[in-house]
DNA sequence: CCGTCGTTGGAACATTTATTCCATTTCGTA
DNA sequence: TACGAAATGGAATAAATGTTCCAACGACGG
């Protein structure tokens, strides 16, 4: 008789086959620390090179974990697979999903003619596309953190940013609009600043990049006097803002030509905006 | 004795092995036309699913080509390469270092907690790649020519975009200052329009999506009336403009909750932009 | 100190996949 | 139409990779 049912083990217990990515990473968490020790090899060496995985071999996964490939197996199975094959397929279905014929795409359109305008469509599209990589890759956990707190404690929050940087400034105005997020977008309309409107309580997001606008470094400026404090959103050198501006965000964005995509600014931008948003509610 | 020298024949002529993925895209193309019906058949669904091949077998590749698997064997080596696993390789390298530690450190940032600020940013860098991609893939290189020629010849380019749109409307106000490209932002400063500046000779370029707003569809209804040609960027349904555009440019654009990252947008009207001023000047 | 049980490594086995080979068909040319 | 060269399809073979199994090991409790 089952005198005593013995508790549910993430090892033992039988669990059904991760679908998708999400999950196979959830059960990696859940199973970290109760592992002997080459299982727990395995777990280390899978997490940090998940991508690689739909590419490997059991010997090459094996041999990058430093486990014989038995161990590797054995992996694959309290992870809820049946063995190698089957959690691999997980990962190429999902890479094979990631890049569909874009890549293939891409390179007719460049190879389509170097004066068309659908090549000019795939270097931006590419450029772009390297933007948000590296802002993914580069983000600063921390300092965004500051700034959403620093925003989300602000009564009102003035939007600084012209000339190339204007179209991320007015567009963060219209989603604070929409998230009711009280916001000032200081446009250059009429020869006017709105200096006056900068009152104590108050923050500032001030949005520039190399060449740095003189208009947004003086605001950011006339902000620090006052006391008001000062988030930046600038690229790397961030030169120009260094000493005005209590966090400075920045994010490299690939230009081609002279021209940038906008699409990595916007992105943290519109993060900033919607983490400022939800913070301001609670 | 050697008689006669053979003309260098791409198909018998030895070949070294294709090291990167654009030198075998070349090859393709040198290749292509004077293959026997079988190998062109490879050479032609190859062309158009370059990606898969990383991921496929050589079983999958023939059928997707509709040829049995010597064929296949059979077009790799001449392609130069020893065999199907020598090609496959050159795949996986390239797919691999096209996503370095991107996907794991996305992954990382969901993770990091759903109301966490760099969770959004993953989410909307997430929603941007995928909206590029989707330019890239479904880009309609005839109608972005004709818009490209409408605007080259217009005397001035009249921009509308408004609310979501405006960012966009202002960033190619910048543009095509910086190029030299006349042109009027139809911003709604003091609740003028600039109606009276739309002169014949003159385009306008409207961005809108749903829901679309009425100044933008009343402006591009306006201009229809005066006989202005009018290109339009807009979404697919592209309800709204379907009867007063000349010519309709749509894109997809993912969004994340309400808001869209507007980096597809942005890179075809960027494109757009540069296009027009090229074709301006010469 | 001994026995037990979970863990480990490697060798044997099974399966999938790539590659070669050759009989047959097709095509171009005389 | 007949000939030879090239192309083709499929079956046979080879290679690689995944999977299982078992003997050996080591930690732990009695």
């Amino acid at each position: 008789m089952e005198a005593e049912i013995p508790m549910p083990d993430a090892l033992t217990e039988p669990r059904d086959t991760p679908r998708t990515v999400e999950t196979f990473r959830e059960r990696l968490l859940e199973l970290n620390g109760q592992l002997p020790r080459r299982l727990q090899q395995c777990a280390d060496h899978v997490a940090t090179h998940l991508d690689s995985i739909a590419l490997s071999t059991v010997a090459q996964v094996a041999q990058g974990a430093g486990v014989p490939p038995s161990a590797v197996m054995r992996f694959c199975q309290i992870m809820g697979f049946s063995g190698f094959a089957e959690m691999q397929r997980l990962f190429r279905e999902a890479l094979s999903r990631a890049a569909p014929d874009y890549a293939t795409r891409l390179a007719n359109l460049k190879a389509g003619g170097a004066g068309q305008p659908s090549a000019l469509v795939a270097e931006f599209v590419e450029a772009g596309r390297q933007s948000m990589e590296a802002l993914a890759r580069d983000l600063n956990e921390t300092t965004l953190n500051q700034a959403v707190v620093i925003l989300a404690q602000a009564r009102t929050v003035h939007l600084a940013g012209f000339r190339r940087s204007f179209p991320v400034a007015s567009y963060l105005a219209y989603v604070f609009d929409k998230l009711g997020v009280p916001a000032v977008l200081h446009d250059g309309v009429a020869g006017l600043g709105h200096r006056s409107s900068l009152r104590p309580g108050d923050a500032l997001l001030a949005i520039t990049f190399a060449p740095y606008s003189e208009e947004t470094l003086a605001l950011a400026a006339f902000a620090r006097d006052r006391g008001l404090p000062v988030v930046a959103l600038t690229d790397p050198p961030a030169s120009g803002l260094s000493g005005v501006a209590d966090t400075i965000l920045s994010v490299t964005e690939i230009d081609f030509g002279a021209f940038r995509s906008l699409s990595a600014v916007i992105a943290l931008a519109l993060s900033l905006a919607v983490a400022v948003a939800a913070r301001r509610e609670t």
